[in-house]
DNA sequence: CCAATAGTGTCTATTAGACATTATATG
DNA sequence: CATATAATGTCTAATAGACACTATTGG
């Protein structure tokens, strides 16, 4: 608290949070390539990354990566020192998406939680899980988790469900689809990418929709070689398909247009 | 803090927070009646409730209401409670959607912001301007903050901009609309309602739109009288306009289909 | 009959949606 | 030549988008 003015300020007879923490829900997608005798897709599913708690409360039980933020930075910033501190990475997609202060949540007092979500490419978790001990930092499946025997600490699953909902949201109606994609892709590792994240999307005509759509275009766009042909990709198809990339534009969509 | 087990907890060395308020953006739409010799729409235009400071810091400054959270209750409840006492409203629409935590951002010490807006009606906010000392209550169009002679107290303008950007995208994106409308409304009232938030929405074919589109349908529907017939008003027009209402379904809105 | 809102007519180009069909290249 | 992905063909109904036009009724 700053000196000045001080004398007539009347807060501080009132009790104070515990500590405001960051909490980060960490995602990624896996890919695990099944058919060894023709080239195919891989097998994404979405995950998130928990840590085995070493001390009291929830003991021994996993939770989301998190800490404690000081008064020396704003929360944001806090949420990036802690995700790069637990996975080595910078410079990846963090978003802040909501707060959690039910009384109670916390044995250790009145603790007020700020959850992030991030998005980050598997090969860099796949550094940190091999770098420190493994055995206390571990991918979940979002479908597993909440599972009897995988219960996790504090209202994290709670936490973690909420952010689901966000990013499946998120996947419809902006571009962080690209977070886990390369830079140039084929349409149907975009389609795949969506599906992990959102299993009920369904789109027949998917491909021609996204090369069509004059409205919705601006999205996306074909990729050029250097002499300025389209560029293609046969690495997940016999047949080779037509690179994409994101454009950064967004169309606005609405209810009313 | 709970008793147990806190022997082998090391929290308490920390700096804790110095409060952690809820902070209320509530926005309403005024309308005024200008066309006095015929039927016409009113003019409305996007305000925003703002108190003005009693106490150190930025006394005599305008503000937005709210207040410090408590350990008996979460910050969900905390902003419930406040817009309660400032507007003496009820069961209306409030979201949260953000935290303000940057550092030297309130003079009295650490101080960790949540940001809700609200959406009520013109009417409910009249009452609590007359019951209480007027001059300390007032509404601000949201174009007219920020300009010379006008500047808020704390980062609250910083506040008032996001939450104006939330509800601009949430204005399109979902039936919010419906919080600054009567229950049954023309299509005429909803095209001003959305164009008083997102100013530069056109849409030349509006009610074609809203009537035909079978994908969009089930936002809307058309009112009905006790007879079956389409229930219309000309409160607004000679020629009396079809009522309608939000079904409360919403489809799923998506780039990529 | 004017003003202000509430619609409808009409036209073309594009899109949606469902399904069938063809294309490519590698093991 | 089977397989897995990558498209295109085809058809109908619906929609978008632009602009002109008609409808209603109190004052």
């Amino acid at each position: 608290m700053t000196e000045e003015n001080a004398s007539s300020y009347t807060v501080g007879k009132y009790r104070t949070p515990d500590g405001a923490p960051a909490d980060i829900v960490i995602f990624t997608i896996t890919a695990e390539h099944t058919n060894r005798t023709t080239k195919s897709l891989p097998k994404r599913e979405l995950k998130v990354l928990l840590i085995k708690r070493k001390l009291w409360p929830f003991e021994g039980m996993w939770a989301l990566p998190g800490g404690f933020s000081n008064d020396k930075e704003s929360m944001y910033e806090t949420g990036r020192r802690e995700l790069e501190e637990e996975t080595g990475v910078r410079d990846v997609h963090m978003e802040y998406f909501n707060v959690y202060s039910k009384p109670g949540r916390d044995p250790r007092g009145w603790i007020i939680s700020h959850a992030f979500f991030a998005l980050v490419h598997e090969d860099f978790l796949a550094q940190r899980k091999a770098a420190d001990d493994a055995a206390d930092v571990g991918l979940f499946a979002v479908n597993e988790l909440g599972r009897p025997g995988l219960e996790l600490a504090f209202d994290h699953q709670q936490i973690i469900q909420d952010a689901v909902e966000q990013i499946r949201s998120k996947m419809l109606l902006t571009s962080i689809a690209k977070e886990f994609l390369p830079d140039e892709f084929t349409l149907s590792e975009l389609y795949q990418v969506i599906q992990t994240v959102v299993p009920d999307f369904e789109e027949a005509n998917f491909i021609r929709k996204m090369k069509s759509t004059q409205s919705r275009s601006g999205v996306l766009e074909p990729v050029l070689d250097t002499k300025g042909e389209p560029k293609k990709s046969n690495e997940f198809s016999q047949r080779a398909a037509q690179l994409y990339r994101f454009t950064g534009s967004m169309p606005r969509l609405s209810l009313y247009s």
